[in-house]
DNA sequence: TTCCTCACG
DNA sequence: ACGTACGTGAGGAAA
């Protein structure tokens, strides 16, 4: 049998891949997705022939044309796409670190490289295949050069396998014929010119009968198509240099060595790191329980008696840092009693060779350890650990100054991510790749160990990227606002909410009936799918496609239609009532909890701007804005003998941006009335306070909005019904009131540009790796982000500011009122009746002067029996 | 899972 | 020429 190798032509795959597959990013921004399409392909093809031998070629500069001299003659020489110029360097580190082979050379193209090795392993008498994409290196075809060609097809790779036979079969002509084929026909994408006039079929016909150029030459006055025999004759240079262009050398002389070549294991602890911080998760799973022989998990020890345990805790008293972890038992509990969540036990790291995994066991109760853990972590300077809000239960926090949640820090310095896992953390901060199948003591260990360790060196990048106060002062003690919050939970009258949900059913059953007799048969309305048949297909309704699966049945797209069909009025009230069944009446009724109260998460780690997130369920997108949704309200109700206070900014964005921006004249204005949109239109359509029109109000209105969202002049248009033009006016107009809005704007972008980062007016930043993309869309959106960002992100650090001054003076005086809600720019307090005078002055000074801008803060501020009331 | 739709600021 | 407003989370359908 004899060996096999594998020749890869290295950028041409990539480039397949780069645009057979969606963008994809890690979490640091850096695009993946070519990277993340060659190894599919790799590991595809590698599983197919088992080779002995693997290559991979790449040419040497990086923007590649395989012919420079003639794509510099056509300056048609295009810069390869930015974010797959990223992805080169990637591909090469990831190989090294698999251990292949990988070669280029200087002066020579990759198809020369491997038209060489080819032609040598072939006479060495070994089988070679050859992997590109380009089908020039077909010509390299013979009984034992297979050439394979990936095609990407519905996310399914497929290849295309080609020896000599096979090209013969496909094209009707031999492989080297082919280069004569090309040379007649020529290749735009590889800037080969080929005979003009010459075009695929003729130029076929000719190789077929004459099988090279020059012998059709010498026939050129027999040639078929008189116009062919002159273009023959005419640019015959052009064809002779085509063949150069197209043959690839099979005799280029550069330096290899077979041995290097060697597959080895690839599955290296190298590549696994890169796969983690590439985020490759389901190619992760091809690598072996490989365990990298890491020395630190020498020091890790399991701890389960009194004795040692006391020891340890008496070590731990007095470390500058301590890093710890909580964790559950395995469930092997029946699920009886899984809300139990029974704790397993705690890990502690507190020195470079200090780290344990204490158990609960019979003399090891949990009481006294997570006591032990309380009071070791209450005298070191630093007490690290990862979501310390969930962790809150079970802690006894005396001094929550030196508390460092690792979870928030990281988020911090890279908002962008999903998740901070302390694997994640462990790689990024500490260079650890914790393997998957540890035993769960070394993992108990590793997390303790990575909150210890990497606590110092987020804290000095918090210092060093100006975010150090932005963390002590506000996250930190944000972390146990939210956490009173979420064990506050707000109360819900659950009759209340089952009989809004029956109404609801009523309801849409009898819109149901009507809908199916418009439409004269039943369907699932809820499916956009089968509506969009129904709608645009069976009735005919003008309204064309939208969406790449179909037709778009967007309540936008709908409320055009609705005046000429009431099927279609009928359908939008169906989907209203249809939501608010789904999501809220029967959503919210599944989390209240044997308190009566939904006890919802408030999330401080998910956003990328900063703002604070809820979920299980969302207490954040109740309705409100129409009269049938906002009576949902009326079910959130405060406990016998106290009320609720709601409290919400006044435009702080606009306020935000106002400040932010410098500009006095928006300054001067937001100073004096309280109706920002009003004055907006007074003064840029130019007309007195008192004579603005509705229509007036509400386009300055619209305006307002976009320019805390990243104006554009298309986004307004929509949003107004009006022509980009009419838009770009009022943009135009905007800017000319308020010059020094424009210019801000102006600096978000650049400064965004050259540091890669937007940034609040406390320092919190936000990456913007769009900004760097070559392509438009992704661009602009990057310059909207950029504007909105340091808007959005300094009004959520303002209320932070507000919420922890808040819940601090609730406790600090002593009383009842809670903190129950925040809704981004509104907090909503459980008052006890005799509290709420004291409780609005707390929540008036806190709100307003949370921060202090040039111009004021203002609130709204009402008080109800229920959340609909006081609102 | 991913897409579409829709609820909020 | 490109095809959008910024930031979220959840439910239902379809793949």
């Amino acid at each position: 049998m004899s060996q096999k190798i594998v020749l890869i032509d290295g950028h041409s795959i990539l480039n397949r891949a780069f645009y057979g597959l969606p963008d994809l990013t890690n979490s640091e921004g850096l695009h993946t997705n070519a990277v993340y399409g060659f190894l599919t392909i790799l590991f595809k093809i590698l599983e197919e022939e088992t080779p002995e031998y693997l290559t991979v070629a790449f040419d040497v500069h990086a923007p590649t044309f395989r012919h420079e001299m003639y794509a510099e003659y056509k300056g048609t020489r295009k810069p390869m796409a930015e974010e797959l110029r990223q992805q080169v360097p990637v591909m090469k580190e990831v190989l090294k670190a698999m251990g292949i082979k990988t070669i280029e050379c200087a002066g020579l193209e990759a198809d020369d490289l491997i038209g060489t090795l080819s032609a040598c392993c072939e006479k060495e008498g070994m089988e070679v295949s050859v992997i590109s994409g380009d089908r020039d290196l077909l010509q390299l075809a013979t009984d034992h050069v297979k050439i394979r060609i990936p095609k990407t097809r519905q996310g399914r790779t497929e290849v295309e396998d080609y020896y000599a036979a096979d090209v013969k079969e496909r094209y009707q002509v031999t492989p080297s014929e082919f280069i004569d084929l090309k040379a007649l026909m020529g290749d735009s994408s590889d800037n080969i010119p080929g005979v003009p006039g010459i075009g695929e079929k003729t130029a076929a016909k000719i190789i077929v009968k004459y099988h090279s150029i020059e012998n059709a030459h010498a026939h050129a006055d027999e040639l078929k198509p008189p116009r062919a025999a002159n273009a023959m004759k005419e640019h015959w240079d052009l064809a002779v240099m085509s063949k150069e262009l197209a043959t690839i050398n099979v005799n280029a002389e550069f330096p290899y060595e077979l041995a290097e070549a060697k597959l080895e294991n690839i599955y290296t602890e190298e590549a696994y790191a890169w796969f983690q911080k590439l985020q490759f998760k389901n190619l992760l799973s091809r690598f072996d329980v490989k365990a990298p022989s890491n020395k630190i998990e020498d020091s890790f020890h399991e701890i389960r008696n009194r004795k040692e345990a006391e020891a340890v805790f008496e070590k731990a008293d007095g470390a500058a840092c301590i890093g710890a972890c909580i964790f559950k038992n395995k469930e092997e509990v029946l699920p009886l009693f899984a809300d139990q969540a029974q704790i397993g036990g705690i890990g502690i790291s507190f020195s470079k060779e200090d780290h344990y995994c204490i158990r609960t066991g019979p003399d090891l109760q949990i009481s006294w350890l997570l006591e032990q853990l309380s009071r070791v972590a209450a005298g070191a300077e630093r007490f690290a650990i990862f979501d310390l809000k969930s962790q809150l239960d079970n802690l006894k926090i005396q001094k929550k100054e030196n508390c460092f949640d690792v979870t928030v820090a990281a988020y911090l310095l890279n908002p962008l991510k999903s998740n901070y896992d302390y694997e994640d953390v462990a790689r990024e901060q500490l260079g650890l790749v914790i393997e998957e199948k540890s035993e769960e003591y070394v993992k108990v260990c590793y997390e303790a160990y990575t909150a210890f360790a990497a606590s110092r060196i987020l804290l000095d990048k918090l210092k060093e990227t100006g975010m150090e106060e932005l963390f002590t002062k506000i996250e930190m003690p944000l972390v146990f606002a939210l956490y009173h919050m979420e064990k506050n939970g707000v109360r819900v009258n659950s009759d209340a909410l089952k009989e809004y949900g029956d109404q609801l059913a009523v309801h849409i059953q009898a819109l149901e009936k009507e809908i199916y007799e418009e439409a004269g048969e039943t369907f699932n309305i809820n499916s956009p799918k089968q509506l969009g048949v129904i709608l645009f297909e069976k009735m005919q309704i003008p309204g064309g496609k939208k969406t790449k699966t179909g037709y778009s049945t967007a309540a936008d797209v709908l409320e055009k239609l609705a005046p000429d069909h009431p099927i279609v009025s009928k359908i939008l009230e169906y989907r209203q009532y249809a939501k608010l069944k789904s999501t809220y009446a029967d959503g919210l009724a599944a989390y209240i909890g044997p308190d009566g109260r939904i006890h919802g998460k408030f999330n401080q780690t998910i956003t990328a701007t900063g703002r604070i997130s809820s979920t299980e369920p969302n207490l954040q997108n109740i309705p409100v804005r129409t009269e049938l949704g906002r009576m949902i309200r009326k079910v959130f109700v405060p406990e016998e003998g106290y009320v609720f206070v709601d409290a919400d900014y006044s435009q702080i964005e606009l306020r935000v941006l106002a400040h932010c921006s410098g500009d006095a004249h928006l300054i001067e204005a937001y100073r004096e009335a309280r109706d920002i949109h009003r004055i907006t239109a007074s003064q840029v359509f130019h007309v007195p306070f008192a004579d603005v029109t509705d229509q007036q109000r509400r386009n300055a209105k619209a305006v307002n909005f976009g320019i805390v969202y990243g104006i554009s002049s298309f986004g307004l248009s929509q949003d107004l019904s009006i022509t980009r033009k009419e838009a770009a006016k009022y943009i135009d107009d905007y800017f000319q009131t308020y010059p020094g809005i424009k210019t801000f704007l102006d600096h978000a972008v650049q400064h965004a540009k050259d540091q890669g980062y937007a940034v609040t007016l406390f320092g919190r930043r936000r990456p913007v790796p769009e900004l760097s993309s070559s392509n438009f869309m992704q661009r602009s959106f990057g310059e909207r982000v950029a504007m909105n960002s340091p808007i959005q992100g300094t009004a959520a650090d303002i209320i932070k500011i507000a919420m922890i001054g808040v819940d601090r003076r609730l406790k600090e005086e002593g009383l009842k009122s809670r903190l129950v809600l925040q809704v981004h720019d509104e907090l909503l307090i459980e008052a006890e009746q005799t509290e709420v005078e004291t409780v609005k002055e707390i929540l008036r000074q806190e709100m307003e002067q949370a921060a202090s801008l040039d111009v004021p803060l203002e609130i709204d501020m009402h008080t109800g029996d229920n959340w609909y009331e006081a609102k």
